[in-house]
DNA sequence: GGATGATCATCC
DNA sequence: GGATGATCATCC
């Protein structure tokens, strides 16, 4: 599928997905649907990128390069519960200090990634198959004024941890709408970082992550709208 | 039962 | 390894 050129074709395509199950997207693109996410965790979002034809791969920018628009798929329950937290980029740790954007909120990548989202739901229960996963209603979202303050004051607690060589005082329990987990193939994969002396050293990759409850309310928002 | 830490697939 | 896409599995 063609990348979008427009919000309301992006729009358009998304709604098409409204209702209908995972099996029967996949069957109208011609893929085959795995028995279980377990070892395809992320089928689903690719899946659904292709469907709607984000164009950026594994580039490190929005989805849909032309429009801005991040996608994010969002696992939730039949009573509309988020089931999972959700990944937004990778944590970078190693802090070049003659790099000045390096604490720069606006330059981010968990902000130029979030000031612009496509979620698309996903309704699944315990025990279902993946083809009958079924697709509720898409929307846009941008985050409010005070939104992007929780956000802004996380994501600059974190750095400045790392900016201080402190990553191993950083980890899930901190942030309160954004959290930082690990990121990484298992628990040896090892990536550059600086300590307290400014040393190099070696640490675990670690993600940045929203907090289901952060998710859930603004599921919680747009509900309330339409 | 929810959250944290661990892990899986693929592309380059 | 590092980026994309995430969910799994264990702990508390």
């Amino acid at each position: 599928m063609d990348s979008p050129k427009t919000i309301d074709e992006l729009m358009v395509r998304a709604e098409s997905m409204s209702g209908r199950s995972i099996g029967e997207i996949a069957q109208l693109m011609q893929i085959e649907v795995p028995a279980s996410l377990t070892r395809k965790k992320g089928w689903q979002g690719q899946m659904i990128e292709k469907f709607l034809g984000a164009d950026s791969g594994n580039l490190s920018q929005p989805d849909f390069s032309l429009l801005d628009i991040e996608l994010k798929t969002l696992p939730i329950d039949y009573n509309g519960k988020v089931l999972e937290s959700t990944y937004v980029c990778v944590l970078n740790l190693y802090n070049n200090l003659d790099d000045e954007t390096f604490g720069c909120w606006q330059l981010s990548a968990v902000y130029r990634k979030l000031q612009h989202v496509l979620w698309v739901p996903v309704a699944r229960t315990a025990g279902q198959s993946v083809t009958e996963f079924r697709v509720a209603t898409p929307f846009l979202w941008r985050p409010s004024e005070a939104e992007m303050h929780l956000l802004k004051m996380d994501w600059e607690n974190a750095i400045e941890l790392v900016s201080l060589g402190k990553i191993d005082q950083l980890n899930a329990r901190d942030g309160e709408v954004l959290q930082v987990r690990p990121k990484a193939a298992n628990s040896k994969v090892l990536t550059r970082t600086t300590n307290r002396q400014g040393q190099l050293i070696e640490t675990l990759p670690r993600g940045f992550y929203l907090r289901p409850q952060f998710t859930q309310q603004i599921l919680a928002q747009n509900l309330k709208l339409s």
